[in-house]
DNA sequence: TTGTAGGCGTTATCAG
DNA sequence: CTGATAACGCCTACAA
């Protein structure tokens, strides 16, 4: 009981008619009768046939998958976008091939690839935090492989992007603070070669001098994204002599680090200092008190990115301008910034 | 600039030999000079040849690659066995194709029929929530696809296994809830098919009775295992007449909705009632009170997974008696359950 | 409507 | 050490 798979040939040696036959009925070719096509059918049925893809897709020259490759699985952001994009290709009987980049440029490249040996016939891509080039991208461009970048892109590679508003996104969070009273507000931001995190810097930058008020040199802080460092950042800005009354992190997690840190001084969120953060992980909205933060779209995002892959597949070759989507992001506003509240 | 992707055939012909050479050189086999093999690789190099996996697979009739059917990508405990299976199987030059049952049945038979054509060479799976039988998983063992099982297994199927000791972890919650003083313990359990709930009921049933209490015949909730149905049913326990001084919910998502509910009422957990969940989810560290919980230890299901089906995968095929690896659970005690600590 | 005859890119067998 | 040849399972001109 072993390995035995059954192939075409062997339903064409049973039934008595030729392999193609069987193929083409296999395949619902009009061109078979209806007794033969059924008969086949049946008989596959029965003895649990099942398509080699590899020899298909050797033979048609496509293999129905494409690839992924995001920093980490385990971001609410990027599990989200996964399921948007397996919502979409797994209708249209693609399969997706998922690598973690663990942020590192190495092993992005590494993915690239492995996933061009197997002939994926698009890849889908958000930036390691440590690719400071893309050289490696262009390589499937020449290829023919339909690469699509999301979220974090390289605005100077000619690809199709679907993004966030992240301009848009940190705008309307400082905004709202500036709102709620806040002056003196601080920003928590990533490595400025990566799209997101440049965008939302300076959708911080025009929110604050857009009311006027100014930016103390010391108040945006680079490579500040996870939780240690937000602490960090965040107890040392307490003993400076420009202690701020609010923070706008590009992050949740920095942010979530911060509110510790403050937790730990006796200081009060929101009312001694509000904090906002960015990508709406779960945990955000489960914390004491809650955080604020602007929801991603992300399943849209996978979405939009799945159905723009299968437009452009079934197009006729005439290879048309990339184009960037860009999403609306969604400010959540929660206990952690409402000091005016009643 | 398309699609032309270059062959061993073409590598032949521009060195003049021939591409079984090629294809020597290219896999070091010792058989070919030195010269020829540097040569070749060269060139490979140079002309950017990527083997085709298709092709090899198909000849191999082997592909590595292994399939991996979960029932939820975004939870903490399924994406660190990812990490963890990544980890070891990426080493060994193996590939990992993630897909998502949704916790339906229907689901996952579409995926192991995904993953047979593709012909993977294993299958880890965890079984959906929906999954009351496992025909269809018997089809892959006819196959000679090397089936394993994790976490959600059925225990009457002949594999390979990997689980965590879901009894003991229950039994050390309950033991430490009534260490702690509480004596009248509620249990919030899943479908009772799946092993993985009816042993942490079981140790839940058998902690209690040891210290000598009784169990009212109302105290095991079936299915509460979502934020939603942990708040409804401590809402109405709340209600009842016989309201429980602590609760033990097999899933973080409902303890976390029982304390939702509790924080409602205006009751204090730990003094009013004390709350225990299962899973370590990363929220349950950020909540205040933080939730006290269970960890799997998952990375290293992950590795150990990974690591057993690459020694089947290596071992003469003597078809060794099917093994359970069974891991130890990690109590984390926090502030849902301390209401004795000074 | 069906059959015949390649060939997709590799690798394995068998000669040389 | 290297080359010719066949085969993996499927699909598709082309022919019948």
């Amino acid at each position: 009981m072993k390995k035995n798979n059954i192939t075409i040939h062997d339903i064409a040696k049973m039934l008595g008619i030729s392999s193609s036959t069987v193929s083409r009925a296999l395949n619902n070719n009009p061109r078979i009768s209806k007794p033969t096509r059924e008969a086949v059918n049946n008989l596959a049925k029965q003895e649990g046939y099942q398509p080699n893809s590899m020899a298909s897709s050797l033979r048609i020259g496509k293999n129905k998958t494409v690839g992924l490759i995001i920093p980490h699985i385990n971001r609410h952001f990027f599990s989200n976008v996964i399921g948007g994009i397996e919502e979409v290709l797994n209708y249209a009987g693609y399969n997706l091939m998922i690598c973690q980049s663990d942020d590192s440029l190495e092993k992005e490249i590494q993915n690239i690839k492995t996933l061009m040996n197997l002939r994926v016939e698009g890849i889908f891509i958000s930036l390691a935090l440590g690719s400071i080039n893309t050289d490696h991208l262009r390589n499937c461009l020449n290829k023919g492989v339909k690469l699509m970048m999301f979220d974090r892109v390289d605005e100077n590679l000619s690809v199709d992007c679907v993004v966030l508003n992240d301009y848009e996104g940190a705008y309307m969070s400082v905004k709202h603070l500036i709102e709620q009273g806040y002056r003196k507000i601080v920003h928590f931001s990533g490595p400025d070669h990566i799209n997101v995190y440049h965008n939302r810097k300076q959708g911080y930058i025009d929110a604050v001098k857009h009311s006027g008020l100014e930016i103390p040199e010391n108040y945006i802080l680079q490579d500040v994204l996870t939780r240690e460092k937000g602490y960090a950042a965040c107890t040392s800005l307490l003993q400076s002599n420009q202690v701020p009354d609010a923070i706008f992190a590009a992050s949740d997690f920095s942010a979530l680090g911060a509110m510790i840190a403050l937790k730990d001084k006796g200081l009060s969120v929101p009312y001694d200092i509000g904090v906002a953060g960015f990508a709406n992980e779960p945990f955000t909205a489960l914390m004491e008190p809650a955080l604020t933060s602007v929801d991603q779209n992300s399943i849209e995002m996978g979405r939009i990115l799945a159905r723009l892959f299968l437009e452009k597949d079934s197009a006729v070759e005439i290879s048309t301008q990339p184009q960037t989507l860009t999403l609306t992001p969604k400010l959540l506003i929660r206990k952690s910034t409402l000091r005016n509240s009643e």
